[in-house]
Formats: C-alpha cells, structure tokens, sequence
DNA sequence: CGTCGATCATACAAAAATGTATAGCTGGAC
DNA sequence: GTCCAGCTATACATTTTTGTATGATCGACG
C-alpha cells in the first residue's frame, strides 16, 4: 500500500508548477531542503522516480506529467471543501482575501475597505495587487476586481458599470510645456506609458489607441508609478476619470480625441454566496465602487 | 487565508466515518490524540465547529456532513494518483494488494501466490482476506478475487468460470454417523454452516438452498472454521469441490440433490493495466483460478 | 446500583520534521 | 576566462509532531 501524507502531493504539485526545489519553496512559504525531502518521500513511496535532477533545477519525468491532474484534482478538491467551509460559517468575522489590479488596489478599494472595516471590527481584510488575474477557483482570493469580464465556470461575476478613461497632465506640466490641441501636437509631448507589458498595450490597440513602446517618453509597467508620474508633473498620461476629478491639479487632455471605458466587474466563487462575511465586503465593495463610477 | 495541511482532511474524512477519534485512529494506524489534534487544527483553521464532542464519540455538524464530499473527492483524486503512479513504473518489483474471500485467500490463492513470489523476487504480496467487498475504486486493493460480478465503475473484470459447490463429510464422519441418502435423512445430521451471517443465509437462499439458522447444528461465520470442522470429521458441510478433491477423506454427500456454482470473478482497476508488477500478479491468478475450476 | 467497556482530554517523553547555514556544482553574462 | 546568480545536497540545532500513559466521564448491561 503506498498511502503517501497528502501533503507531499502538495509539495509536489509545487515543483511540478515552480521547476525547482527553491522556487517551490518560495512559493509555498516553505524550504528548499523541506521540499526536497518531500519530493524524495513521495518518489519512495510511489516507487517511481519523478524528477531529473539538475543543477539547474527539476525536470519533471513522463510520470510526473502524468501524475498532475490527479494532483490538480486534489488541489480542486481541497480549494472547494475550503470555500464550502468559508461559506458554512455564519459569524461576520474571518479573513476576506481581495484581488486587485495595482490602480485599482491601491486608489480605489481602501477607502471602501476602511468603512467595511470600521463597520465590522472582526473582519480581517488581504489585499492582493496583481493585474495578472488571481485564481478564484483554486481560491487565490475570495473576491476578485476585475476590467474584464471573468470567464471561468462556477464564478458569480457582476458588472458594475464602466469607468471612463482620459488622457491627464498636472498643471504644473501645462504650465511649462502647453496644452496640446491636436493628436499630432500630443506626440510632442512627453507621454507616460508602459515599457514592456505588452498586455497592456494590446488592449490599447483593442480600444483604438494603436500606440507602439517609442511613444511614449516615460515608461513603467506598474500603473501606480505611472500615476506617480502624473501627479508629479512629468507628462501626459491616461488615467481613470473618477480618480483625476479628485485631483483639483489634474486637468484633462484632448478630452474629445482620446476617451475610452472599461468595465469594471466584481466576481467572487458561488460558493461563497453563503458566507456573510464575504457577502458583507462584496455588497460594500460594489456599492462603493458604483458610487465611485459615478464620480466620473 | 486557510491553507491548512492536507493530511488534516485526511483524518477529517477517517473520523467522519469511524464516529470517534479512538476508532479512526485505530483505522489510520495513528493514534486517538494524534486524531483529535488534527481535528482541533482543522476546526481552527477553517474557523468553524465540525464536531460536536461527547463521551460516546464525536458527532458530525451539518457543515462538517457538508465538507464530507470534497474530502472525499480529495481522496479519490489521490487513490487515482496512486493507481497512476504504479502503473507508470515498468519494473517487476513493488507491492500488489489481493483482497479475496477467506477461503479462497486461505485455502486456493496461495499455492499461486508462492509460484509467482519465487519467479519473482522484487513483487511483495498482501493478501486481504475479508468476505465484504473491498474497493478497488478507494485502492484497498489492487486485484480482488470475487464470486459476484464487479459493478462499479472504471473496474477491469474478468470471470474466470464458475466452481461447483457440493456438500461434503469426512470418512470418519460418514463411517461413525453413516451417509444420509435423501434429504430427509441428512437434515437428521450433524450440519455445518453460518451463525449469524446473514449475507451468507440470503445467498444460500439465492441458490435455491433455503436454510435457517437451526438447521445447522456447527455453526460459524467463518469459512475457515466451517471447513476446518468438515475435515476434522465434525459434520456434513458444503465445499468448493476443488478443494474437496485435493482431500482424500471428504466424501461428496447426495451430490444428485445439493448441489450449485458460484462464479469466480478476478477484478483490477483499469488504471492498472499499464502495470507489468500488478499485470504478472493478475495473469498468474487467471491461469491458477482456471486451472482449480478444472479440477472439479 | 455497580461494573465494565469505550470514549475524550491531558501531561510528558520520544521521535520526526523542519529550518539555518554551508558547501559544491552549473550555466550564462561580460 | 572569470564572475555571478541560482540551483541542489548535506550537517546540525531547533521546533514541531507524535506516541505512551494516565485520568475522568459517560452509557450499556447485568
């Protein structure tokens, strides 16, 4: 009988996705050396070797690979029986894990998030900044603020409306450099935009903003400096219209040339639909964010 | 976050069944404080109640009845896994697990087993023996030896034949209480069969045998005992007519009027079929198990 | 009404797993 | 060619987990 702890499928799971011992580790708020011996226990176990060893990492054999979903499976498992447990709890206390894109996380939600937890003292509150989109079903957050419509299966998704999108500068940045009034006279200018996220950039070019990487002068990938940048005076750059109004420095660009809106969709699993604790900080956070379209 | 270990879920699952921490202990070879530790941790982590304690046991709360599923579907995910993993490696060695009946794991399979354990050298061997049905989905075993046919799911079933049943007696018995020549005169003898057995009784009854509990004067539930009281001279009782063959002092009883078969079943789980160790296993038990129906 | 058997909870010793630190190897950049 | 970053493997101290032994409580049963 091989009866290997399920954890060490965890560890494995972790190698599997990381490609070494040491980024596994990392990964899973563990050691390398721990990881290893896991990965040494459950090859043992099995009686069937699983990685290659190298120096420059581990490389996973043919039964390794088939072994993955079943390890996946697990993990699918473990998420669900988490959320049903989140869910099956009444009290408005416990930790609600929200995910965000930077601007987003960092601008918009904490105002909201200070009532909420003003309101409901027992409620602990994770904010994750990632634009890269969090997994709600293997339970990366509870509750996710997406741009895009989420298209994965068991996830209870609203749109909340649409947040406008303008080109800004600072005054300041007026003041010495001028107002541009027509697209051509813009590209004189220094423009704020990203370096080398080349997501970003092709969701520009969906919304009709065909810009290539030379455009622009001052280039970030984080959308907080970008603002930074903004609010500094350094130049020209997109920014939310609800965000700039609460800036009285910031004044609006070329207001008719360059205008585009993004959704703004809040989602969290069905199976959290039980849980007042995470309904709590959901309805607040689509109130908020509602009112904060409005601004717009 | 949860995140809580996986083992945790694993002795979650054992003491949702067993009722009580001593008794999933006993079933998980761990022991009842290691049990209700993993339970404390698994009921803080998820931050709600799973079982209400009492003397008699720990009882279930609906969120724990609740949890059950995703436990289980954790648990079927890593018995898949193990199937996997041993039907990945080619090599002839490892462990294969046999459940079969008493007396088929005690009297006919292990002649077989010792040919394929002296061809084999590097395959270990479990054997099982256990009247219920073990299950071959949650891997208690490998390959199971049956006299019903298999009928769940992904099992790969092979029947081998049937095996007739007859009663027997030992000379002994026959020359101090005499051959009854009807049914009349045998129901005056000293009979063998079950005690309480009802699965047993109800199977007899199937085979158009109907026989209650006081038509046997030994009684036993076990079949080893059963057959151990017919060798020893102790009464007339039913035998595989295989195994009565190889005796030379059991002598059929009325074979004219008692007399029936039961099917011989050799069942794996299909995940296993890329396994060369369980495969050498199974077809030595096919050819073995052909070869004992033969003999009747 | 007491006894027996089975249960959970707790204290303490033993065993196992983990983390830290370090050595050694490898591949790519300059 | 050398350096640097990143990786694995190993030794050792520490922490954590586990097991043993025991006490206390409850219910079944005679």
């Amino acid at each position: 009988m091989i009866d290997a702890d399920w954890d060490l499928y965890r560890s494995f799971l972790a190698v599997l996705r990381a490609g070494s011992l040491s980024s596994a580790a990392r990964q899973t708020a563990s050691t390398q050396p721990t990881i290893g011996r896991h990965v040494d226990a459950l090859e043992r176990r099995l009686g069937a070797p699983l990685f290659t060893r190298s120096r420059a990492g581990l490389t996973p054999t043919p039964a390794a690979i088939a072994l993955q979903p079943h390890a996946e499976a697990m993990e699918a498992a473990a998420a669900a029986l988490e959320r049903a447990a989140v869910g099956a709890r009444d009290a408005e206390s416990g930790v609600v894990r929200i995910t965000a894109s930077e601007i987003m996380g960092a601008e918009v939600l904490p105002p909201m998030l200070a009532d909420v937890s003003l309101a409901h003292p027992r409620i602990a509150i994770e904010l994750v900044l990632d634009n890269r989109l969090a997994d709600l079903m293997r339970r990366d957050a509870d509750i996710a603020v997406r741009m895009t419509r989420p298209t994965q299966g068991a996830i209870l998704a609203r749109r909340i409306g649409a947040v406008q999108i303008g080109l800004y500068a600072h005054r300041r940045y007026i003041a010495r450099a001028g107002a541009p009034r027509t697209l051509a006279e813009a590209s004189r200018h220094a423009a704020i935009g990203y370096d080398r996220d080349q997501f970003a950039v092709r969701r520009l070019g969906e919304e009709g903003v065909a810009l290539d990487r030379d455009f622009f002068r001052l280039r970030s990938d984080s959308d907080c400096a970008q603002l930074a940048l903004l609010r500094a005076g350094a130049g020209i750059g997109s920014c939310q219209r609800p965000l700039a109004r609460r800036a009285p420095d910031l004044v609006p660009v070329l207001p008719n040339d360059i205008s585009f809106t993004l959704d703004v969709w809040l989602a969290m699993h069905e199976d959290l639909k039980a849980s007042r604790t995470v309904r709590i900080v959901y309805d607040a956070l689509a109130k908020g964010l509602a009112d904060y379209i409005r601004e717009g």
